[in-house]
DNA sequence: ATGAAAGCGCTAACAG
DNA sequence: CTGTTAGCGCTTTCAT
């Protein structure tokens, strides 16, 4: 039971006195003899001893919390993009407090209250309305925020986030090379900026090509496989109806996938998918979809770099909220 | 800027001493009379006063801190698993620390320290070797444990897991029910609990319905998509070849299906395919699966209410491990 | 180069 | 019913 070791024993074991084991401990703030260095590393080694984060925390008025605000993990491009996050905060001596708000901006602010509680060092925050609230709260608050994955109107706060418009401009391109000219999109409400950055790449690319748009090709709705099969089934019963098919994202793709099985139309000899992907290529059962991959690994790197530089005061606090944009690519096709 | 209001504060605005303000936030140890709590509540409600759970966990030598060590949330099941031991910690006033293991038990001896040095009140643990380091250690520091779907030989803890065996008996029999009588199976090594209890549950089947057991139906691999499809190409190549295979979960059901895609047999009707459910049935795109649901709610739901039981002593301390068993249910069938 | 000691914000025992 | 106060384990300033 090494449970109630703490730094006294350590500094009896070793000879010193406790400060000094502190001055070993933290390389500083001031110098410790060769010698007596060794001999309190070995006090420590032999007693199991790890110092108290809570009383360290107290004492420094500053914790290595670091607060993560995500929709849910139940999609995976959520799970990545906080896996990452997890990987480079742990990698820079930070523990991470991961909280899902259930698309609630009601919890959000629960978690707000919370980080608040234990005086969390920074947050990185992936919201889900548009509500800038929970980043008001957190800058009266005096903790720094990155947001992640959308931009709010009226926070000014650094964000990271993916270029959609060059995305949706992409993926629409590729069904074009492929000789469509009828291409529908399914999207989700106009409000959040993730959407009509994926919309606004759309309507590009085809005006880009003289393609004329058609009102009647844009669907909208929620973002799960259910709400992709509406939309396309009331895309894929206009007349004419359209030969190809962009999707928000994997999910809203996999029900226009059964929309079309349900149609009675092969995918993608008689209609093609393309959708963001959410879901990881490994776990697609059908090869008929494409996907435009997007950048998870860097968005939660960068993001999480982000806020520890800001934590420790190696990047300026945001004056100029800077943007860190990121490009879609396009995966390789898996249409056969 | 709220950030550094603190008890004091609210005691002077209030007209009461601090120690007063602690018992209305605490609701004890004493009592405190209604109308000085109503004082209290307005003060702290004016200041935006949040008690700073840093000094007060180092007062009350104990933290509200969880600590949980799984594989990797790019798994869907552990997404849902650990999501849901989240859910349940909130709801009951406790954070978690969400750790990734990738399945090193370097990285799981790391988190070990971590949960030590944030002194946690208790640990839930998805192992992924069999080895008991962890567990002893954690033992050692007094730190309560839950071990959630394995089980390791040597380590005196609570675990929670599903019943795997009862689970292999009812895929095998469903595939059985279907008419099915040279059936494959792809499974895991042998020295994880979790494979031999669904391996255990395919025999049993085969036995009851007096139908042999071919070793050579048997294939053992990793636990990804393409090691289900190389296990799957070998058993397809048997003369004669099975007609049904059930897979270890639904990666390696996935890998088998374009297994038996490649060898030009088309699924349901030449071969049969069903596996665990790792993914969720929503990302699915092929309905030609079948799956055996497994109760990662309940599984996670468990193991939090059993590890937030043992640290507030509202369960044993384990003298005798106690093994919740929990039921694996057949799904509805989604060939067609 | 090192020791002594103050105090971070809170809880709970002691004293009214 | 309420006020006063001693620490929780650590960091860091002030002495030496």
């Amino acid at each position: 039971m090494k449970k109630n070791i703490h730094r006294d024993q350590v500094a009896r074991l070793a000879g010193v006195s406790s400060a000094t084991v502190s001055y070993v401990i933290n390389n500083g703030p001031r110098p410790v003899s060769a010698e007596t260095r060794v001999r309190v590393l070995d006090a420590i080694q032999k007693l199991g001893y790890q110092p108290n984060a809570v009383a360290r925390s107290l004492r420094r008025q500053r914790t290595t919390t670091l607060g993560v605000i995500l929709p849910d993990t139940e999609n995976p491009y959520f799970a990545e993009v906080t896996r990452e996050i997890e990987r480079v905060a742990f990698a820079r001596g930070y523990t991470v407090i991961q909280c899902h708000s259930d698309y609630s901006l009601e919890r959000e602010l629960q978690f707000v209250d919370l980080f608040h509680a234990e005086r969390a060092a920074g947050v990185i925050w992936i919201p889900t309305t548009d509500s800038s609230e929970p980043a008001l709260r957190l800058a009266d608050l005096n903790i720094p925020l990155v947001v992640l994955d959308r931009q709010i109107a009226g926070v000014n706060a650094p964000a990271v986030i993916a270029d959609n418009l060059n995305g949706g401009s992409i993926a629409t391109q590729h069904l074009i090379n492929l000789g469509h000219n009828r291409i529908g999109y399914i999207g989700r409400p106009f409000d959040l900026s993730h959407s009509s950055g994926r919309t606004r790449g759309y309507l590009e690319a085809l005006e880009r090509n003289s393609l004329p748009v058609d009102e009647k090709l844009i669907a909208r709705g929620g973002f799960r496989i259910e709400d992709g099969r509406l939309a396309a089934l009331h895309l894929l019963k206009l007349e004419p109806r359209p030969t190809a098919i962009f999707a928000y994202n994997d999910f809203m793709a996999i029900g226009a996938l059964r929309a079309a099985w349900e149609c009675g139309l092969t995918v993608p000899s008689k209609v093609s998918i393309i959708g963001f992907d959410d879901i990881p290529q490994s776990a697609l059962t059908c090869p008929a979809l494409t996907t435009i991959s997007q950048p998870k690994i860097e968005m939660g790197r960068r993001s999480c770099e982000l806020i520890l530089d800001l934590i420790e005061k190696k990047a300026l606090p945001q004056q100029e909220p800077l943007d860190v944009k990121l490009i879609v690519r396009e995966s390789t096709s898996r249409a056969h």
